[in-house]
DNA sequence: CGATTATTTAAGCAATTGCTTAAATAATTA
DNA sequence: TAATTATTTAAGCAATTGCTTAAATAATCG
């Protein structure tokens, strides 16, 4: 970064260092938690981590029936998803069941509740 | 998409209806939470957050500081954060203070208590 | 008014994302 | 063993992301 910040007198420098501080000793927080809700960010792999907490686990065949995507496409967000610690798998035979890990279920419980509640609230008026 | 569909026969067809249902009738949840959440999947305007609700106004100069990023690239993320209706400004003088808007507080503060925990763990043994 | 300061906007660009199609792996079954 | 089925991987490509630098807007102050 160049030297493009600002020159106002009336900076919090304490206010500033503070904040720093505080970053610096959250920083494994803070990429570990980014990278979780940017996986969840996308609204394909958002509804897969639903389903898999409503159901508990499911195949990467189902999972495309049911979004109506190919299997690929499917296959490479659960891939990210398995990279990212969140999901799990089991095989069965020729079949791969997913699940979700459940160390992230505190993490990522808030998202499912926020999703039921708000769907009560528009489909119950 | 085309026939790449699975063909196996022990297919549970409710479970897939079921499943197809629940997402449409929450289709507009899914939408709106991805959106927030592909915005706080940034680890930038992850921080930007944090330090917005820990401060509760600061303006971009101040985050330039904080980050160590340019005045561009942290106002490029505001107006990311803006557009999501995320966080709201108030100008005094020349400077614009930003605030997260209070309604996405109930969808953030997970994040926050996750951040604030996860660094307790961490720092104290 | 003219210079300074804070912020936004625009253009450019390398890197990433998310799909598609096609091919490669595995496991099952005839 | 050969054909079928489920899944993964790879290559290609358009779209998006997130930075940089430079220019444009505004607001303040001498």
């Amino acid at each position: 970064m160049n030297g493009n910040t600002c020159i106002r007198l009336f900076a919090d420098q304490a206010q500033i260092m503070a904040c720093q501080v505080k970053l610096k000793t959250a920083q494994k927080a803070f990429s570990s938690l980014s990278a979780v809700l940017s996986l969840a960010g996308n609204e394909v792999r958002l509804k897969i981590m639903y389903l898999l907490e409503e159901e508990n686990e499911l195949c990467p065949c189902d999972l495309s029936d049911i979004l109506g995507m190919t299997i690929p496409a499917i296959s490479q967000h659960l891939k990210k998803l398995k990279d990212g610690g969140i999901v799990q798998t089991r095989k069965e035979g020729q079949t791969v069941f997913y699940s979700l890990v459940k160390e992230f279920l505190p993490t990522l419980n808030p998202f499912f509740t926020h999703i039921n509640s708000e769907t009560l609230k528009t489909e119950v008026p």
